[in-house]
DNA sequence: CGAATAATAGAATGATCACTCAATAAATCA
DNA sequence: TGATTTATTGAGTGATCATTCTATTATTCG
């Protein structure tokens, strides 16, 4: 049992807020006022916490990696059709990345930000998740090859990243307001591309 | 002739230098005062002339549109060759929207921008020019199945929307230093595509 | 119960920043 | 030349914001 006065928040749900609150105003956009407010943490123990804004920032991309990454890693790691897994993946774009202006996707937005004051920026966590993401993509890739599902001359690293990238489109014409119908367009590319690597 | 003191700077420079820092250091990045002394400009002139720093950032982006998106949409539309005209758009991306860190798009960037105090963003700007180059983009990828040089079948809104979300992803990952073999990759996977549709 | 520990509350504080004010300089037109 | 128009200069102002200070409250261990 830990000692002194118990917290009034909880931690993981602290981090989910923080990362929504992110995610919709940007960093610059909101204050640390407004963040204690929503995630009814006290100041005082933000700053004992995380240290400061920029710490809680990168604990709040840790765990929307955790939160909206993760998933997606695991089930393509757990796919035991590789090509269906890799299919799930691009079908749940519009859904998962390309919801609302709300949304959008945490990493592309730190990914686009740029601190000067920090070179070391916080955008390292995004680089790292996405990173993870695109090793697990490719080697799902490489498994549908090696399972016959998809040609033998198929480049998995190509295929994989040009998948990836056009995620993180869909993340900023989700988030920049373009018409939907793009997002639904590039889906359909996506599916095709796999198709058209069928064995 | 004008009357009045001559000014001593130039418009145009001023709007591609503030494009330049606005795309380097986001709009909050930077300051009035630093936005002053790089462009050369009075700060009372600076708000004669754009009102305040919000509309000299929808200056820049128009101008940005003007400078960087302008050719692309023209060379596009001048094309006697259509296929050829959008391979080379692609061909394009890594050097024009991938280059660096402080490259990037500044349209991919005002897009994932939110502006809690002005709902009719700048990024308005941004879709309006995002937009005529799909418009174009769509309507180039028509002439070229017109021309008989993509197969019949061809949507060319889905390809258009593809490749262009594609732009977007490569912005960020230019941006977000992730490896440069994903723009090769996405670029190469780009191509593959056009070549599928072929005739 | 008393000491120690950890969290909360609410008000300062110091810096930064967008924006403005007052005065001046350089040009044109009558 | 003198009036008018426009741009520059440089300091100032009020607001916002991240961060900290002081004091208080709630809990566990001896």
């Amino acid at each position: 049992m830990p000692r002194g006065r118990p917290p009034k928040f909880d931690e993981e749900q602290v981090l989910d807020t923080a990362a929504a609150l992110f995610k919709r105003d940007g960093y610059d956009g909101i204050g640390v006022a407004e963040l204690c407010q929503e995630t009814g943490m006290a100041m005082q123990s933000l700053y004992h916490r995380f240290g400061d804004k920029a710490g809680l920032y990168r604990e709040a991309l840790e765990r929307f990696g955790q939160t909206a990454n993760d998933p997606q890693v695991q089930a393509l790691e757990q796919s035991d059709d590789a090509l269906a897994g890799v299919q799930a993946f691009v079908r749940q774009w519009k859904r998962h990345i390309g919801a609302s202006r709300d949304g959008g996707c945490l990493f592309t937005q730190a990914m686009s930000r740029s601190d000067r004051s920090d070179p070391q920026a916080p955008d390292a966590v995004a680089r790292a998740y996405t990173g993870r993401l695109r090793r697990t993509l490719t080697a799902t890739l490489r498994r549908a090859i090696e399972a016959g599902q998809l040609k033998r001359d198929t480049d998995p690293a190509v295929l994989a990243d040009a998948l990836l990238t056009s995620a993180f489109g869909v993340a900023v014409i989700g988030r920049g307001g373009m018409p939907g119908s793009m997002i639904e367009h590039t889906i359909a590319a996506a599916l095709a591309m796999l198709d058209q690597a069928k064995a």
